[in-house]
DNA sequence: AGTTTTTATGAAAACATTTGCATTACTATT
DNA sequence: AATAGTAATGCAAATGTTTTCATAAAAACT
């Protein structure tokens, strides 16, 4: 008889509690213009009471949404993303949605999979990062009726909704802003390519760049290093080391960036005078570590608040059509690179 | 009558499909081995060719578990949190639950509004950062029949179970270090301690050791600095150029003791020769920059992903009574120290 | 061949809500 | 005073599953 735990409270309970029919209840938290003010009172003392929590799962049922959006990203646990996601949470977050998340470490059969998982829990709208997604995906995405979103990609022919920026054209600035240096010695530094439509998007840019430049890519110049910082070091370290190194290196984003100025320090090489090194993204950090770090804006928390409103109005019906958002990047130069006026 | 789209594919839909009743098609997916092979093969391609996906809103009214965790943090875009929300993310997933994310902001308000939404959606577990929260919010949590679990701080007398480092004993170490060394001119570089009990007792463990070493703290070298590399930059650099400076800068966390490294830097201090640094937490990148970072390593990869198994396993019932974990913290000597011999 | 056991399936109740419809009790209008 | 209109509430059906119980069919015993 008492009113502590045990007897689970249910809108029964609270409809008893405060006499009136469940119905009454339902609607005092639905409809509360449809209710006595006298009456609703009498509820909410009920629900304090009881410390009642509705129950999602059961509205769920009715076809009302579950308040929810599905967000899949690689990795959390990097610069990069943790941005996105951040400014991507608070922006659905003022929508009143709750975020259920998942990383997939860039396995897309994994991505598949944690897909799944949310629409088994009925999330009103999906987000993902990049464009290169498994067949499977694509299609469950489409047959679903939710709106979805992509984040920190752009093209104009992409198959879902996008907000990001032209990668290529971000590798691009980079390649011309060191070739307009005089830098024709260029290395590269980049993370894997393989599912990753940024990476490979950067990487053809840079190439393209290069190439129109009349400079070759020199196979021992052109490393690859996993998106860590750790192992960033030790490949530029490698490739400082080495005989003949380069008089610039271009990195995929800035943690490899990153990594490739503790390498030069470590192998107590100047910056920028006897290294240039251009950056991708203009993460955190990238503009206080010394010699401020020259690389390509990419507007990490715009694309998330972008990407978080444009979700939570689609699903809300307060914007229907699909829609393909490409943010403005550009060059900032700060303090790793320098002129080379040296033979070639 | 055709089989694209609009129908809503339920239960019924598969059923019919397969020619067999609905309880046939739910044992399938949750008994299988009372349903005979031939019939699930049936229901199966049913299943695919509608692309038929669970309803796990209409399994949680069964008083079935939903699957999910709730997870509140104060932000997601950190080093330290980012890496323990990897971390318990992985664990956790691999029991196959689903996480439900939120970050605060440092706002006990919204942490309490969080929580409420996630018990709105019948979350299975709760898992939350340090002891600092609302009376509310504890008498929510204590009020449901849900495990919930805190990272990140440790103590014998918790209100929760918590599985983390004691961060009193790591502002010992680092000031233990820091005096052992010989320092007496210290300067304190630390987050703001308000409903942060990790920067509190980090604050309160280095001002005991350098009470019990006879050292007092000067008003002017004991400097706050919200969470970011930048404004601990330029807060360090302000210190640093005032006419009197310190000897030695303990920080309250290794992004804070990255923005005096970069401060050092910009005003042409070097380090450890002019200047000592140590940080607390030894995250990503403390290692790689140069010179590396003395710092206390709190083992956040370890602290997440044993939260996530200590959770999953009290909701499935594998584990019973509530816990606390007090992870090893150790001092990591690196590059940023130097003994110091000078007059006080 | 008859009986028991096992295997496979279906019917219907239960889960915690929302909502359309019906009903009651007022208030306003004539 | 009778009627119409409105405000407040309750009843019951519906939502998409799971599960208990009952039943039918098949297999294994006598």
């Amino acid at each position: 008889m008492s009113d502590n735990k045990v007897d689970k409270v249910d809108i029964f309970a609270v409809a008893k509690r405060a006499n009136v029919s469940i119905s009454t209840v339902s609607r005092s938290f639905n409809h509360p213009e449809l209710v006595n003010p006298t009456t609703r009172k009498k509820i909410d003392k009920a629900v304090r009471k009881l410390g009642y929590i509705r129950n999602r799962a059961a509205q769920t049922m009715h076809g009302i949404r579950s308040g929810t959006i599905g967000l899949v990203v690689p990795t959390i646990d990097h610069a990069i993303f943790a941005e996105v996601i951040q400014a991507f949470s608070d922006s659905v977050d003022a929508h009143g949605f709750t975020i259920m998340i998942a990383s997939h470490g860039y396995d897309l059969e994994r991505e598949y999979a944690a897909l799944r998982k949310f629409l088994e829990h009925r999330v009103d709208g999906l987000a993902l990062i990049g464009e290169d997604h498994s067949q499977e995906t694509y299609e469950l995405i489409e047959r679903q009726n939710i709106p979805a979103v992509t984040m920190w990609n752009y093209s104009e022919t992409s198959r879902l909704s996008c907000i990001g920026a032209d990668n290529k054209m971000a590798g691009v600035l980079a390649a011309q802003h060191l070739v307009g240096l005089g830098h024709r010695d260029i290395g590269l530094l980049f993370p894997p390519t393989k599912d990753n439509d940024r990476a490979r998007d950067r990487r053809s840019g840079v190439q393209k760049t290069l190439l129109n430049a009349g400079i070759n890519l020199i196979p021992d110049w052109d490393v690859e290093s996993t998106y860590s910082i750790a192992d960033a070091k030790s490949a530029a370290q490698r490739l400082l080391r080495s005989p003949q190194r380069p008089s610039g290196i271009l990195c995929g984003n800035d943690v490899l960036a990153m990594g490739v100025l503790y390498a030069a320090r470590s192998c107590n090489l100047d910056i920028p005078q006897d290294l240039s090194v251009v950056g991708i993204g203009d993460f955190k950090g990238s503009s206080e570590v010394e010699p401020g770090l020259t690389t390509v804006r990419l507007p990490a928390w715009e694309i998330g608040r972008l990407a978080g409103n444009h979700l939570s109005q689609s699903i809300t019906g307060d914007l229907t059509n699909e829609q393909r958002v490409g943010c403005d990047i550009v060059l900032i130069e700060r303090g790793t690179c320098k002129p080379h006026f040296g033979i070639s």
